[in-house]
DNA sequence: GCCAACGTTGGC
DNA sequence: GCCAACGTTGGC
């Protein structure tokens, strides 16, 4: 199984919003390699939910329930989404101020890759999330 | 196919 | 609000 972490403004698209809806279609993906990471997740993958702009922080996580298939907001029709589900909020949330002082956490992907929304998250790095945040 | 110009994202 | 990073577009 693999993880990702999968960014989203709040004034977009909120984590009250994902806990509202339990289920969201992640839409308005319109970035190359972001659509890659996307098209190797599996059904059952954690998605770790970041606050970028506003709050700037991991909020929850979230499970892949359907793997990558045509996104209908693109007219061109080049890119795809995934659907995600199962919303779990943590109990305490991640900063980026925290993350980039933690040492086994700076080197995330998404922090040196500021542009990108959707990244891949290693093991290692998703094991520590979980001792911080639960 | 290169590269300059431009647009967007997101941290600060 | 500024600016760095980086993706995209379009002229040649």
């Amino acid at each position: 199984m693999a993880h990702w972490l999968i960014k989203s403004e709040p004034s977009a698209y909120s984590w009250d919003q994902m806990m509202a809806d339990k289920k969201a279609d992640w839409t308005g993906v319109r970035n190359y390699q972001a659509a890659n990471n996307m098209k190797a997740m599996q059904v059952g993958d954690i998605c770790l939910f970041y606050h970028s702009n506003e709050g700037k922080e991991i909020v929850g996580q979230v499970e892949v329930v359907k793997t990558y298939h045509p996104d209908p907001t693109d007219e061109k029709g080049k890119f795809g989404m995934v659907t995600v589900g199962k919303p779990k909020p943590f109990k305490q949330t991640l900063t980026l101020a925290a993350i980039k002082e933690h040492a086994t956490l700076q080197n995330m992907s998404f922090v040196k890759q500021s542009r990108l929304s959707v990244s891949p998250v290693t093991e290692k790095e998703y094991a520590q999330i979980c001792k911080i945040c639960n």
